[in-house]
RNA sequence: GGCCUGGUGGCGGAGUGGUUACGCAGAGGACUGCAAAUCCUUGCACCCCGGUUCGAUUCCGGGCCAGGCCUCCA
């Protein structure tokens, strides 16, 4: 089975083709760090994350290249800096390393790259210049614009005519424009705000141009796939490529163009004035990050997904049964968890099955349910004791699960994981004590026990090799 | 106004021209000292109206409803 790909451009489902099977390029649109990231931002970083895991078994670690910008010139980076009275620096810094810790605790491998605008200002400013000396751009009142109407097929990926455009202002047009749509490539920065020196004057360059001028520094134009948030079709991606073909007359900008879907809070769009604003830094405090991915991919990437306590209930309550299934596993096999000597190099049916609902158009929802499948299969080989097939069964269900970036901890951590080691000793305690009360029988002692440890937070499961037990609230 | 999605069982959410999604919740049962976990069984789903078809939830047309983009935004 072939990867296929919904493509915005020709909206259909493609057969993904790259250019280059030994170097796959893939761009993702990252966070302008001028603050937490909130768990809408989180979406493109997980799904795109489960495309990267899948394109790296499929054309090898070593040949796929995924790059993600970090935007770190940016207005509002620059009132922030104001507001708090520090350099600008000190901002993007804190919110970028607060950005990797975030994603980090969702499970997102780091991209391959992930340049920063400040550091491409040479890119930038060279860019600009193909795009005047080709006549695409103009210069007016110290700005740099696109030509719009220099580029025939200006709105195409996004559906719309040039001529529509005008009539869909909504904002007062520049008068130094000549179309409404033209957008800025360089601009003069007022006093104080950051400003680098070009043949236009010093000043800092229009949001699109970052992008477009990173990729063709890091990647090179043009790309075979490029990813990002619904929202960006237009203006930001149809001004990429735009920018992109005129500045060398390439036919392409990307080959396949991947949009995920926005994320709602209960049915309402997530915003401050609504004050219903998500966001992971805080969150993750009281949940563990695998939940959090759960949620993202329980959906398709390109439907919308409404973020509810419901969804991270649900979510919470798979993961307790995959990793239920996988400390029976440990246990049956004597906690031999290192002993997967004898593991099948080969995958399973089963995993199959999950890379298969993958590589339609990333259909995740589906790929969960093989989840299940293959936690069902190994409750079965649990069941049967034998050892080869369990030890098979198990890597199966792990090596599904790492595709999608799940189930890489150990049982243990994620049911006790939260727990301090001093509680952890007190929690042995009991259960040795307990143990005692029911040889002898004493089962009032022994439910009494089961109080404590439940006021504990604890839940106690007696099982034929002895009692287990879990935290109720994972962290 | 323009462009674009989507309407599936109690909930979330895939998918398919004629057959079981899956998960959660519910019901009954097994197991258990009691629980928990696990296992077995179980329940009305496919917005409305036309059309195509032997047959449509699935294809086509219309309608209604919901949502998104057109402005910084994942």
């Amino acid at each position: 089975m072939t990867l296929k790909l919904y493509d915005t451009m020709t909206r259909k489902k493609q057969p993904f083709v790259p250019a280059n099977p030994d170097r796959v390029t893939l761009y993702v649109c990252g966070p302008t760090v001028y603050g937490f990231a909130h768990i809408g931002n989180a979406r493109p970083v997980v799904v795109f994350d489960v495309l990267f895991r899948l394109l790296r078994r499929l054309y090898g670690d070593a040949h796929v290249l995924y790059a993600r910008n970090v935007t770190d010139v940016d207005d509002k980076i620059n009132a922030r800096a104001v507001e708090e009275g520090v350099e600008i620096s000190v901002i993007t810094e804190r919110y970028l390393a607060a950005y990797h810790a975030d994603m980090d605790a969702i499970g997102a491998l780091r991209p391959s790259l992930e340049p920063r605008a400040t550091a491409h200002m040479d890119a930038i400013i060279t860019m600009i210049g193909a795009l005047l000396d080709r006549g695409c751009a103009y210069v007016a009142e110290g700005h740099v614009l696109f030509d719009t109407q220099s580029f025939p097929d200006y709105g195409q990926l996004s559906g719309r005519a040039l001529d529509e455009m005008i009539a869909g202002a909504r904002v007062e047009v520049a008068p130094y424009k000549r179309h409404p749509a033209d957008f800025v490539l360089w601009k003069p920065s007022k006093p104080g705000e950051p400003d680098w020196t070009s043949p236009w004057g010093a000043g800092r360059p229009g949001w699109h141009i970052e992008c477009s001028a990173m990729i063709e520094q890091t990647l090179g134009l043009p790309i075979d796939i490029h990813g990002g948030g619904i929202d960006l079709v237009f203006p930001h991606h149809e001004n990429e490529v735009a920018q992109g073909r005129c500045a060398h007359g390439l036919p392409d900008y990307a080959r396949i163009w991947m949009h995920n879907g926005f994320l709602d809070m209960a049915g309402e769009k997530m915003s401050k004035s609504l004050g219903n604003v998500i966001i992971p830094h805080e969150l993750l405090k009281t949940v563990p990050g695998e939940v959090v991915r759960w949620a993202l991919l329980s959906a398709q990437y390109r439907q919308p997904l409404d973020w509810t306590e419901s969804l991270l209930e649900q979510s919470r309550k798979a993961l307790d049964r995959l990793y239920g299934v996988l400390q029976d596993a440990a246990r049956t096999l004597g906690d031999a968890t290192t002993a997967a000597g004898t593991v099948p190099d080969s995958d399973g049916e089963g995993v199959t099955l999950v890379a298969d609902a993958l590589l339609d158009d990333l259909n995740t929802p589906q790929a969960l349910s093989g989840l299940f499948r293959l936690s069902d299969q190994l409750r079965e080989a649990i069941g049967q004791g034998e050892t080869e097939g369990l030890l098979r069964a198990r890597q199966d269900l792990l090596t599904a699960g790492g595709l999608l970036g799940l189930l890489q901890s150990a049982p243990a951590q994620w049911f006790q994981g939260g727990a301090a080691d001093g509680l952890k000793d007190q929690v042995e305690a009991l259960l040795v004590q307990r143990a005692q009360a029911r040889t002898g029988k004493d089962w009032p002692t022994a439910d009494r026990i089961r109080g404590e440890l439940d006021a504990l937070g604890v839940v106690v499961m007696d099982g034929p090799q002895g009692a287990t037990w879990r935290l109720k609230d994972l962290v």
